[in-house]
DNA sequence: TTTGGCACTCAATGTATGAGAGTGCTAATA
DNA sequence: TATTAGCACTCTCATACATTGAGTGCCAAA
């Protein structure tokens, strides 16, 4: 267990080490931190957080530098500290459902001034999962040979497919299929599929390859853990003093272009309420391990939606969380401000 | 004007300078291009290519470095010896029209296909021209105070935003609405705009507000230049030796996020059908000086659509215009092979 | 007109040197 | 017993300096 003292060391070494970047000393933390001790008596409580895993020396004759586990101890105290359960957890993700431009258009408001107010890279994303309810369907012949399949799901999510019509169905005849499909309106997925199915076998036996596409496209859109993931402006990232390192930029850079590895952590973390810390390796990617996520979830009515921050590890995570806070709390206002801009 | 030899050599360096990134020396090319002469016959030419501007040296005592003005020739002349009309221009957006998640979809394989064959960064764009013709509007309700307005453009191009209603109208009355709409289905939105105007006064007194809120979302998706781009993997950039350098990646980087600069060069240059490349800073964004912009466009029924690369002006132009005609060529087969993937 | 030779220039690379920051250890101190 | 001052030691970083090598320009000979 950690001494009092020992504690109050360690968190300054996190907090000139956030700021400065610089392995941090005995000498400095006298002076700037603990001014009551000597560097001596400093230099004494950091050899002991050394062997206990919290510092790590870059090599002999350099000051300390936090580890992974001194970032968690940190970044838990910083939590704590903001602790007084703010805003009503979830009521955000109604607000995002009425931007103007739709959940898209909000996400991307959203990611856009979480980049900003955290100075890192801003990330928003929604999880459609399993059980998805149906608003509406359509299908609008686009020639010859195509035909265009719009998904509606609750909350104005839109999808958009052309499909391939081996016989030229004139738009009459998807106008009429699609009435009869909207009927099932309210329910979701799998429900709606199941009764589709019969229905095709039924009284469709003639189109029933263009069907069975479209039924599979469906399936593709529908079933299935698929989240869209936004990012936010990484234009920050260039001032960034840990990424001016070409191979570190690159790293995270190739995570956010691939967004498949950070969907999945989004996906694994982003479950409970709240706000959420990953650190380093935490993460379990090894292209992240110079990286921290910072989460706040909510899932609701099939979908869970994530708005978050991605950063260096030595990120200013106070800053960080404390803007996250803010766009919880302000997200209404963001629905009718972002205009202008493209 | 350029004596044969001249021309040899001023091709020569540009070649050998594109390959090895290196200021090019006499001796150089005296012995693996020039075999025939010395390197100080050579010496002499440079010195006289140098006067006229085609050749600069970083610093005396150095090889030279051709100008802007040398690629230009270069690249004039790989352009003539591609000469052969290859394929029939334009078609190759039909093709694109026809892919199974719509042009959008087609799009963005295409700018991937371009990253990959390129090694630099794909691109793909298309531009609504002021004449885009409507296919079909739809309204559907999303909560007691949105709903969600879908405009399908010829071509399969969708675009949908939640629009704000004043009063809470019933899917009925939506339905309805839209139903009269889509009577002027194919139509172009000067025309459309002018009828509906005058049928909302006419019929449609007590829902004005919310009307006029839709025709303005309307006015902002249709009217004016819209150019949707999109950019294929940008990692490649990170093995280009020119883009090592955190400045230049980062000007390059800035503009790509923006995507406004180039869009206004791609609606610039993409006018005349067939290759056309920008070197440099012929492109007249400061930030691109060192970059070079090779596009490929067709302008057809309302819309441009314009495929193209973007990478270091020291790029291996044979490679992407080889590469840009490829996918030209190869275009109908990315309507349905691009399965897979995220 | 072309070529070989030579002096000169400049970037890049390697080596030595010193300053500075920080540590660990020990002995004196409160 | 806990704390502190002092000191020798280590390692990085920046600077200066010498060396190397590629390349030029120019001149005189072929």
């Amino acid at each position: 267990m950690l001494t009092e003292r020992q504690l109050e060391v360690l968190l300054s070494v996190v907090h000139e080490f956030i700021e400065s970047g610089e392995h941090v000393g005995s000498r400095t933390l006298s002076k700037r931190y603990l001014t009551g001790r000597s560097a001596a008596t400093i230099r004494n409580e950091m050899a002991d957080l050394e062997e206990m895993g919290y510092l790590i020396q870059p090599h002999t004759s350099a000051g300390r530098v936090p580890t992974t586990r001194a970032y968690r101890l940190f970044v838990d105290t910083v939590l704590q500290r903001r602790q007084p359960g703010e805003h009503a957890h979830g009521e955000w993700v109604d607000h995002l459902r009425a931007h103007r431009n739709g959940v898209e258009g909000a996400l991307t408001s959203a990611s856009e001034l979480l980049s900003q107010l955290s100075t890192y890279v801003g990330m928003a994303a929604v999880t459609q999962l399993k059980q998805a309810q149906l608003t509406k369907i359509d299908f609008i012949r686009v020639d010859t040979s195509h035909f265009l399949l719009l998904v509606i799901l609750e909350g104005g999510v839109v999808h958009h497919r052309v499909v391939n019509m081996p016989c030229d169905l004139s738009q009459d005849i998807l106008e009429d299929l699609a009435r009869r499909i909207n009927t099932l309106a309210g329910h979701n997925w799998g429900e709606v599929r199941t009764i589709l199915q019969s229905y095709i076998m039924q009284e469709l036996g003639k189109y029933e390859d263009s069907c069975r596409r479209a039924l599979n496209e469906l399936d593709e859109i529908l079933a299935g853990e698929h989240t869209t993931l936004f990012t936010g402006s990484l234009s920050n990232l260039f001032n960034v003093p840990d990424f001016q390192d070409v191979g570190r930029f690159r790293a995270l850079f190739a995570i956010l272009e691939q967004e498949h590895e950070l969907a999945k952590l989004i996906r694994n973390y982003g479950t409970s309420d709240g706000i959420e810390v990953i650190i380093g390796e935490e993460n379990n990617v090894p292209e992240l391990e110079n990286c921290s996520v910072v989460l706040s979830s909510s899932s609701s009515e099939g979908q869970q939606t994530v708005l978050g921050v991605i950063g260096p590890k030595r990120m200013n995570y106070e800053k960080v969380i404390s803007a996250l806070d803010r766009v919880l709390r302000d997200i209404a206002g963001i629905s009718e401000n972002s205009e202008g801009e493209r």
